[in-house]
DNA sequence: CAGTTTTATGACCGGCAAGTCATGAACCTG
DNA sequence: CAGGTTCATGACTTGCCGGTCATAAAACTG
């Protein structure tokens, strides 16, 4: 074995690993994970089906491999973002750029993550159990953040995780209307969602002010 | 024909449709689109499959059957909402409950409009176009009571069509929540949805205040 | 109640796509 | 280059499900 650790064999077989998860990430964004064929992601990736069972066991765990690897990098991403700066504010601004970073770097696999979401409320959706955990991570990564701004009195006080999961509502959409073109006006996403998710609708010394959420 | 314009073959038509789409809604709710078969919507509304051919042409007739009488009933409600009420939060607030209401009623319904909402971004979803149109229908509904509000200094200026997609999101994925059960803390979600929409999560008075975006 | 029409049924057909495997190509190795 | 080993292929198998239709039950009619 080279000094490496990687023999011929390792580097071919990673390799055709991502040639395979790359084209499956393109098809899955585009059709979803049932209309997807593997002889459409084969063709893709210039493999016949076969191949593909050489390196996986099946659909669904091309699938889950997509997920995974893209979500792990989401998540060390996030987990930057939370623990630099200083102020609830500043938090909050590098978890949106953070998210609409990556996000825009990978249109395909946002797509098949935004999909996946819609699936979450469906009864019997077995599969959907881990991305379900995966998801509640990443909101237990931000819940923290805002409680933190809450007992510094720089929020107001509200329901740490529900509030923490309409802040990553509010990065999800947002960057769903810009991808599907209904984003008619030229935003800063990042400045209007902060914007949004920091003071609200309201006009600053409007009559009516939000009140404490206990 | 009777005085009411009904025959009994009306009556009995008119019945097995809604027995047919009373079921065919669980079964899209607990299954979606592409998982639901028609064997079982037909067991659940106690009939046989072929007898779906009598009062329905195709599965996909059936789901947009199920989607249109729902949605209508939504958009009405939603249009009594938005010209109820004088000042903006007043209509916000209207439009809040009437959405939570609606949905509430009807969780199975609301399962199917969650999911397909999920798929609207994937790129190869023809069926979806008419989908897409009645959501900007609701948004268009939406966004003038915003505008409007701004134009009176009781919202500060923003893109309005965004801004009518951000709440209707918020209220989206808070039922979302509600419904998985992912939403531990007991919460008023009509008054956790307006508070956050109208103030955002800054506390009153803070340093730093949102802005202006024209 | 016989005859006719309407409504219901479920076995069956056909197409599709996941997954398999016998065959063959490419590539080592001595 | 012979013999063996690894990698790739795509025709084939298999199960599933939307949609059909010959048959039967129910309802109506006179």
């Amino acid at each position: 074995m080279p000094v490496s650790g990687k023999t011929r064999k390792d580097v071919l077989t990673e390799f055709r690993h991502q040639e395979i998860l790359e084209a499956a990430c393109q098809v899955f964004a585009e059709r979803g994970f049932r209309e997807a064929t593997l002889d459409e992601i084969a063709g893709k990736a210039g493999l016949a089906k076969g191949t593909l069972y050489l390196y996986f066991s099946s659909k669904e765990e091309i699938f889950q491999s997509v997920m995974y690897s893209r979500l792990s990098e989401l998540m060390a991403r996030m987990r930057t973002a939370v623990s630099s700066g200083s102020t609830a504010a500043e938090r909050i601004r590098n978890i949106i750029k953070a998210r609409l970073e990556f996000f825009r770097s990978d249109e395909a696999f946002w797509r098949i993550y935004y999909t996946e979401f819609g699936q979450l409320c469906q009864q019997r959706h077995v599969k959907d159990e881990r991305f379900r955990e995966l998801f509640l991570q990443a909101t237990q990564l931000v819940a923290p953040v805002l409680q933190e701004g809450m007992e510094r009195g720089e929020l107001r006080r509200m329901p740490p995780m529900a509030a923490a999961m309409a802040l990553l509502d509010l990065l999800r959409n947002t960057m769903a209307l810009y991808l599907m073109g209904m984003q008619k006006e030229e935003v800063d996403l990042e400045q209007f969602v902060f914007d949004l998710f920091w003071g609200g609708v309201a006009a600053p010394g409007g009559s009516q002010t939000a009140r404490e959420i206990p």
